[in-house]
DNA sequence: CAGATAATTAGACAGTTGTCTAATTAAAGA
DNA sequence: TCTTTAATTAGACAACTGTCTAATTATCTG
């Protein structure tokens, strides 16, 4: 798992973003009516979390439908056991981002 | 939990640092040497680290030793869940960063 | 106290990031 | 095809980040 998934968790509205995804796949308007910033804005974030890996796209018309990718999300709570899990049973496990 | 924390771990650096806390606690020199980096600028990432309060410090003589404070972690980890876990199962639990 | 060692703080600077407005692309419908 | 709607791409810019060298602080020891 690359460090762009972490850079990418690394902003509040991308978090936000994906809070709202958690509930079930949004158009990039119906998420972007929700934050008090412009559309290119949220496009650009859109692009970060595409590019992580954290989500994923469908076209249905002229609208683009984001939805959560949870293998990746699952990569992210593995790192995190890992060095959580090695401090209580020591073991090979290692090797970082 | 706040902000502060997943800016601390969107650095290779301070996730490497992280890691090798991971294995028990240690001195400044200790884990600077692990790295090619100035000593300047490792201290600055475990400002970082302290501020997002993911290693705690002590002083031993001239040393100071980092460890890594696991209640954070866990706090990442329950964030994480939620999103993940929401997919599954839809609840009522929500809030964000 | 003077010198050595461990680590931090101060300040500078290049590269990255998040935001905006303006322009462009893509699709649907009259 | 022209217009409208949905969304992105392009380009600019201020703010933030990671790194460095130089200077400073803190502690130990002779």
């Amino acid at each position: 798992m690359s460090n762009e998934v972490f850079k990418a968790l690394a902003d509040p509205t991308r978090r936000e973003i994906l809070r709202l995804l958690s509930q079930g796949e949004k158009s990039a308007g119906e998420l972007a009516e929700r934050f008090e910033m412009s559309k290119p804005s949220m496009s650009h974030h859109f692009t970060v979390l595409k590019q992580a890996d954290l989500v994923r796209q469908r076209r249905e018309g002229q609208q683009i439908f984001y939805s959560l990718n949870t293998t990746v999300m699952e990569d992210v709570m593995a790192w995190l056991w890992d060095l959580f899990g090695a401090k209580q049973k020591p073991s090979k496990r290692s090797k970082s981002s």
